[in-house]
RNA sequence: GUGUCCGUAGUUCAGUUGGUUAGAACGCCAGGUUGUGGCCCUGGAGGUCGAGGGUUCGAGUCCCUUCGGACACCCCA
């Protein structure tokens, strides 16, 4: 029996881990931009946060969790999403005292077990940002242009952006009744799933994918025509600001997300390149959640964007993108002298900055060549008792097939030109 | 969690109505005379045919179970 990486993870193998590190280097470069600073959270944390702030009624905390109990009993989950320990990190330490708004960007893995699917797997990695302490739309703006920074930075261009607002504790409820209302008089004829949203989560009925249910709700109210002055004027905000960017965006009046804990902006980021899980990033603001969480209240908008579905959507639109790390250098040695003086010589270079390889197989000379081609090496080096003795070799440019002669004493500095 | 399809060398795949030592390409290794790559040529290594059970004189080929994968539902990043 032979072990296997768990169902719904995988492994990132050279090769590919160098456009991975390709579209961290942006979302690092965007973050530092828009001056939102790093924070690491534990990967695990209690069973109770989650619950608390995503909510006890949504899929994930209800049937996607990876729970468990340590040696003492306690509960503990694996993080599903990041917002909820960047906000027990935020309250724990005490962040909003130091300063009245806090930026703080994200970058890691998350679980979540569900069948693995296109674009959904149970380890998977989110790049995300918060901002604490603001009600300014500016940042939900913010939010926004991070992400498609990103994706414009990688050179990716199918991705279309939508937003809506859920409302507040003030317009929520009373639509939430009228919706009710709405949709219990065609509830005999709608899906089994969406019957069961009425009452569950009856905002969730409207982005139903089923045609039946699309049609049957065609005419519901929505929530941005039913949104309080506050939650209006906001919106209102936002729309403008993303004009005032020249930002693509388009207003879906269905769209819902999955947490519960949105208020106001909610934004979704789709690319029709991937498959049925066309999500590239999500967010929106939550202005009750710090609060919820036993924090002072304390304003706030996240968002949160998958690294497997941008690498998928990257892959597409960039085929150029084969990069790998080349030595600088390659020193093919003949025997366990030169070898020895290959290894020291080697150590000498690194030091100084350049990426250098030798042979470790006691292979060939043909071989050692044929090796240094294969890691496209942009210098070859042979060095043999000649070259030994008379301090001097011939340095090979591989792209060429050039070669030149070196003084042994003097190839850091010929490298460095 | 439900459904559909799939699982043969490192990789991508072929494998006739079940029938002798399971093939190809690419990749890998070694050579093509004295210390030099890419192209080309020659040779070589590499598979308990996902795993377990069953039917059969005989199974990579049929049946069951199981694990895994792909895609969709659900949900979401």
């Amino acid at each position: 029996m032979n072990f296997k990486s768990i169902k719904g993870t995988r492994d990132i193998l050279p090769g590919e881990v160098e456009t991975w590190q390709r579209a961290e280097d942006v979302v690092r470069r965007v973050m530092h931009s828009y001056n939102y600073r790093e924070i690491r959270t534990p990967v695990f944390e209690q069973t109770e946060l989650f619950a608390r702030s995503i909510g006890e009624l949504t899929d994930i905390v209800s049937k996607e969790m990876y729970t468990f109990h340590d040696r003492s009993n306690e509960s503990l989950t694996l993080k599903p999403e990041g917002t909820a320990s960047v906000l027990r990190a935020y309250i724990q330490h005490n962040l909003g005292e130091q300063s009245p708004l806090t930026k703080v960007y994200y970058l890691g893995p998350m679980f979540r077990q569900e069948r693995p699917q296109a674009g959904r797997l149970r380890q998977f990695h989110q790049f995300g940002a918060e901002a604490l302490g603001s009600q300014s739309a500016q940042l939900d703006v913010e939010m926004m242009l991070i992400a498609l920074d990103v994706y414009q930075g990688l050179g990716i261009r199918q991705f279309a952006l939508a937003i809506n607002s859920v409302g507040c504790q003030r317009c929520r409820p009373a639509y939430k009744q009228r919706l009710t209302y709405e949709l219990t008089k065609v509830c005999d004829r709608l899906s089994t799933e969406s019957q069961a949203r009425v009452k569950q989560n009856p905002l969730r009925v409207l982005d139903s994918k089923d045609e039946n249910d699309r049609r049957l709700t065609k005419n519901a109210p929505l929530m941005k025509d039913h949104l309080c002055d506050g939650c209006r004027e906001h919106f209102k905000s936002v729309e403008s600001l993303l004009r005032s960017t020249r930002t693509d965006f388009r207003i879906d009046g269905r769209l819902v997300r999955g947490l519960d804990y949105y208020t106001k902006t909610a934004f979704e980021i789709t690319s029709p390149a991937l498959g049925s899980q066309d999500a590239l990033a999500g967010g929106g603001r939550y202005d009750l959640l710090v609060q919820e969480l036993g924090g002072k209240p304390t304003p706030g908008v996240g968002f949160a964007a998958g690294m497997e579905r941008l690498i998928m959507v990257l892959k597409k639109d960039r085929k150029d993108l084969t990069d790998r790390f080349r030595p600088d250098l390659f020193i093919a040695s003949l025997d366990e002298t030169t070898r020895e003086w290959a290894f020291v010589k080697a150590r000498e270079l690194r030091t100084a900055g350049f990426a250098v390889e030798l042979d470790y197989l006691d292979r060939s000379v043909k071989s050692q060549m044929r090796e240094a081609n294969r890691l496209q090496a942009r210098f070859v080096i042979v060095i043999g008792e000649r070259e030994l003795t008379s301090g001097s070799a011939r340095l090979k440019e591989m792209q060429t097939g050039k070669e030149a002669p070196v003084m042994l004493e003097a190839l850091e500095k010929v490298l460095k030109t």
